[in-house]
Order: structure tokens, then C-alpha cells, then sequence
DNA sequence: CTGAAAGCGCTAACAC
DNA sequence: GTGTTAGCGCTTTCAG
């Protein structure tokens, strides 16, 4: 009764994992001599490694990472803060970090922080408290200030998919500018003139970099661009719905659109379907981020592919790089993207992939 | 120099975040005070509270969540094991977990499984070494004999998505036979005679349940069903895409099919697509999950809705339950579903939503 | 090459 | 009500 036996009746309680005190007595060697072969740092004889390998394998010993971490005043876990969970985007990223730390027995820590700064900042918070190793961010505001005590405590921190400007930290974006210029400029070789946007939230730096790829293709070209052609919305489908009915309910609606995430192109699709416009010949479209159902949609949507494997390896790696050596130069990575082109841009089935890297 | 600054040069060290022996000083008080204000037991006046209070703010102490787990022998962390985390159906699941459990301030631990028993396996026992609080498992196999060593250490363990017969853990799960066999009978009601299914792998419950919603449904209208009819797959897209060929290739091909989850329907639409043929008019599509974009496939895909909001919600609150009360009886969830009819069944435009719940 | 022992920061008896 | 103190299980000096 003198331990933490629950009053609902024996049997309940919580069985003891073994302790490395258990194993080191079945080894009949110390705690530390234990430790020195599970932590694999040499300068143990043979005999006792073997002795205590086997003890461990009887016993079912495994180190208790919590009691590591306290002593060690890190743990073996990595903490992910992403905008939105469910975005394929994100889950596509997860997999790939997850992929990479796995090897690093990391295990993953994961917060939505739902593209709410008051969210992020208790999570962060949280990360802290947990003694995680490392925090990879996407971030939700773009203001440094938010990230750079984190960064000045010492913990390492990678910055994905939002650039912050003047963030003493790596990061891993894409190169979104060029991405959205090029996109645009294909809807220009089409023949469109009147080529519409619809926008993310200006406090994501990805949106606001897409649009200037915009402008700077229409420009590049010699068209107009009215400024009820640009129409913001927050990178959410019901967004993306009610910025393409604004769009088509202009008395000179566009030719073409570009919609710059893939939630906002599904609600984008959602009012082109209720009006029964012909794809691409009312209108012509393009999306951000390829899907597994891109290419099945009616019609099959042309968009630009972020290379989401890349991004969430680089990243991963970037921050392993980091918790080992803390003082080293900060990497900035730019990744390229592709451009796939489907029907709502050519109405021809099929698609073709451009790389966006080389001009 | 004493402590574990690094080569790198001075002022890369990770600053080290207050203790609450330095919150105590600060406070003018002792440590066994700080700890009761912030575990908001009760018991200190008010005086010392509010001292503690300004202290603990002024200085932004946080508990170390690490060496509290080390103490208390538990953390303030859940382990979620999913069988693949870019599957949609996870990650709304996963985000209701998520909602539910920070609220009482868990913290997830996520891993992937990729339906790989072995990497089961080793998240089980990183998660254990993590001491976290409980694990809620989309297992990969339906071996209870994998789980219950898990379950009898004593560690809360909810089962989601796929049933696990003869083992005592609670679990949520949908009603798959229902739910198919409803589908089925909506195509049967349609005037479909050649029914085929491209089935999920045997050692997933929900594929075998699902197989025999089909088979019963078909049984009860006294229609045939060829074995050829019933193609194996893996649950994943390529599997869809192969299965649907194999039954467009039969010489007697079926006029509807079923398919038993969301990834496999994009591979059969992708065979249906390469085909050309005419949905519903060649061949009748039923999928299984809903999703933002079924709506928008060409041609909108009628699908059984899994309430995956619910199940995470459930799964969470029965993890925490058992957490508080480890000897409570044990409790198996079951969910009802929904059937959304779109026009790759019935060529009309628009959906219907018909509950399955009622008979 | 091995063992003894000192804590990591916290909670929970236990004393006052 | 408040403070003192003994560990939780591990890693890492420090002796030998």
C-alpha cells in the first residue's frame, strides 16, 4: 500500500517497467556500466557488454526516457507546429520529417497551432516545458520578434513554408515568387488577358510573394491588372468559394484565375460548379499544391507542385544538423517547384510537367 | 566551463530556463509552496499564492514538464499510432484528439505505422519508454495477442477504426457492415444486378466487416456475386487502380462497385478515367470516407461518411477517462454513418445524405 | 575498464 | 499552512 496503488483494487495498478537498477543487478555489473553499453559509447570490456546484453533482452529493459531526458537536460523528441493539420500539404511535410528523425530515434511531438498566434504561442510554451530537442515551425505571423526570444534561449528552431524576415534561424521555403510567376505566365501564353487572383492572408509571407509573382508576370507582359481582379481570402475553401463568386460577379469578370492554396482552389471549384461555367473555356484555372485528386477533379486542375518530400527532409535534417552543432552558420534553404498541367488550363486530358528552376 | 557549453565559442550555450527553486526565492518562499500554487491544490494562503503568482509571472517560470514526469511517474502526454498520417480520414481524426486533449493540457506524440507491424512495434515501446499517459492505436493487425502485454502494464489504451477481438481495451469503432450493406442497397435499389467490391486487405476488420455489409446486402435481394466480383486490395491508390482493372477486364464486368476507402476510390476512378467510360451510365461508383474534394471529382462520387470528428472525440475522452479511472469497465463505441448520395451512382447533380442509423 | 555517488527539477510525504 | 527532504531513473564525473 505504500506505492501508488489506485483504490479501484489490486490488479489496477500501473505495472513497473524494469529499471536499469534491475538490470544491472541480473547483469551483475553496476548502473553505470549498464548505461555505458545501452548508450553505445565504447569502454566496456566484451565480457560485461555481453553479460548485460543479455540481462537487458531477458528483462525486457528498456531506458526510461523521461529520467534520460531530466539528466541529460534534453529529450529525444522533436516538436512540429503546423498551421493547419489537416492540409495535405502539412500531413505530406509530417511524413517526410517524421521519416528522416525516425532514424535519429526522435519521436515526433505535433501542435496545430490552427493559424492562431495565441494557440502557437502556448504551444511553443509547452514545447519548451517538454525539453524537446528541437522545434520545427510553420509559422502563423511573420513578425520575428514572436520567434526570436525561442531562438535566444537556445533551442533550435527551423522555420518552414513562411519566410520571417530578419529571424536569426534556418528555414526552408519555396521559391513561391517565381512559382506564381510562371503559373501566370502559361496562362499568358494561352492567350488570356484578364487573368484574376485569389489571395492568402497578407500576414502569410507565401501569399504575399505569390502575389508579387503575379504582378510581376502581368507586368512582364504589358497587361492590366484591376485591383478587383486581386480578391483576398484565408487560405480556406469557404474563402476560396466566396472570393471566386466575387470574382465572377464583375461586370468584365476574369478569363483565368490563379488560387493560391489548394483549399481555397477547392472552393474556388465549388462556385465555378454552381454556375455551370465550362472549364477552361468560360474560365481557366490554376492551383497551389498538387493532391493525389488533383488530376480526377472536374476538370482536372493545372497547379503548381510544392515539393513537399523535400521540404519536410530538408527540414528535419537542417534542425538535426543544428541540436549538434548549435554555433554553425544559419542555412536559408529555396526549394523549386513544378508546374502540372491538366485540362482547366488546355481543356486537353493528360498533363505535363514543367520545372519551374531553369528560366 | 563546468557545465556543458560547447566548443563552438561562448554564447551558443542553451540558457537555462528557471527552476522552481529560483521561482521559491523570488517568491520568498520554498519550493514545496511553488509547486502547490501551480498544481492548484489548494492549501497555501492567499498571501503566499499571490507572492508566488507575481513571482513565478515575473520571472516566466515554467515547470519542467520532464522532471514532473519523472516524479509523477506519468506525463502530460498521449501517444497517438496512426497507419498512415496522410490519409484525411487520420488527420480529422487526429485533429479532434488533438482539440480534446489540449484542453486538459496532454500534449501528442504522433506516429506512423505505415501499416508496418514492426514499426508498430518499436512506437509502442518508445511511447511506453516516453511514459506517456495513454496511446490511442489504429492498430495494424487484429492479433490481440500484439496489444494486450500493452494493455496489462497497465497503460490506458483506446483501439480506433479497427476492431480487435477478445481484447479488453475500449474501443471506437464505425458500423461497417451496416454501413456497406446500406450502400449496396442503394445500388441494388438503383436497378444494379452486377455488383462488384474492390475489398480492403483481410487482416484490416473494417475491410472483412464492409465485405460482409456487401455480401449480406446482396444475399438479402437474392443476387448473385461471382467470386471475380470481389477483388483484394491493399487500401492503398495503385491497389484501387489495379483491382478496378481487373474487374473492367472481366467478360462479364459488373455494372456498379463499391469500393472500401477513400484511397483505393481515387485509383478506381483513375482506371475509370483512362477508360473513358460513362459514370454512372457504365459503370456506378460508391466510395467509402468522405472528403472536401469528393464533391468535385469528375463525376461526384456518392460515399458512406465516417463521422470521424465523433470517433476522435470519443477516442479521447475515453482515453482520459480510463486515465483517471483505471479500474472503470470497459467500453466498446460504436458509430453510425451516413450515406451521401452524388451523381456517380445516381447522375444527378447535388447530394443526399441519408443516415444509416435508422433502419 | 569499472563502480560509487552526485545530481537533473520536480512532487509528495512528513514534520513542525 | 508552510518548509524540509527523500527520491523518481538516469548519465556522468570522479576515483580507483
Amino acid at each position: 500500500m505504500s506505492n501508488g496503488q489506485r483504490k479501484t483494487g489490486p490488479g489496477i495498478e500501473r505495472k513497473k517497467a524494469p529499471t536499469i537498477r534491475q538490470a544491472a543487478e541480473a547483469a551483475g555489473v553496476s548502473i553505470a556500466t549498464v548505461s555505458r553499453v545501452l548508450s553505445g559509447k565504447g569502454g566496456v570490456s566484451e565480457e560485461l557488454t555481453e553479460k548485460v546484453r543479455q540481462a537487458v533482452e531477458q528483462l525486457g529493459f528498456q531506458p526510461n526516457r523521461v529520467a534520460r531526458g531530466l539528466r541529460r537536460q534534453t529529450t529525444q523528441t522533436v516538436g512540429v507546429i503546423v498551421t493547419d493539420i489537416q492540409n495535405p500539404f502539412f500531413t505530406s511535410v509530417l511524413q517526410s520529417i517524421e521519416r528522416v528523425l525516425e532514424n535519429e530515434k526522435y519521436v515526433l511531438l505535433l501542435c496545430n497551432s490552427d493559424e492562431q498566434p495565441s494557440r502557437e504561442k502556448i504551444h511553443i510554451a509547452t514545447l519548451q516545458a517538454e525539453g524537446v530537442a528541437g522545434i520545427i515551425i510553420a509559422p502563423t505571423r511573420s513578425d520575428p520578434t514572436r520567434y526570436q526570444p525561442l531562438i535566444d534561449s537556445g533551442m533550435p528552431v527551423v522555420i518552414i513554408d513562411r519566410e520571417i524576415q530578419g529571424l536569426r534561424a534556418d528555414c526552408v521555403t519555396i521559391n513561391n515568387r517565381d512559382a506564381s510567376a510562371r503559373a501566370v505566365q502559361h496562362l499568358i501564353e494561352l492567350g488570356h488577358k484578364k487573368i484574376g487572383l485569389i489571395s492568402g492572408p497578407d500576414y502569410a509571407t507565401t501569399a504575399v510573394e505569390r502575389k508579387k509573382g503575379y504582378l510581376e508576370a502581368l507586368c512582364e507582359a504589358g497587361l492590366p491588372c484591376p485591383q478587383s481582379y486581386i480578391q483576398t481570402a484565408d487560405y480556406k475553401q469557404s474563402g476560396g468559394y466566396d472570393a471566386m463568386c466575387r470574382l465572377l460577379d464583375l461586370p468584365d469578370p476574369p478569363s483565368a484565375v490563379m488560387v493560391l492554396n489548394n483549399l481555397m482552389t477547392l472552393g474556388a471549384l465549388q462556385a465555378v460548379h454552381e454556375r455551370q461555367l465550362n472549364v477552361p473555356g468560360d474560365l481557366a484555372l490554376v492551383g497551389f499544391d498538387d493532391m493525389p485528386w488533383a488530376a480526377f477533379l472536374q476538370p482536372p486542375i493545372t497547379v503548381v507542385a510544392q515539393p513537399t518530400y523535400s521540404l519536410g527532409e530538408a527540414a528535419a535534417q537542417l534542425l538535426l544538423d543544428r541540436i549538434r552543432d548549435p554555433g554553425r552558420p544559419i542555412f536559408k534553404v529555396m526549394l523549386e517547384t513544378s508546374l502540372i498541367i491538366r485540362a482547366s488550363t488546355t481543356g486537353v486530358t493528360g498533363e505535363t510537367v514543367v520545372q519551374t528552376n531553369n528560366p
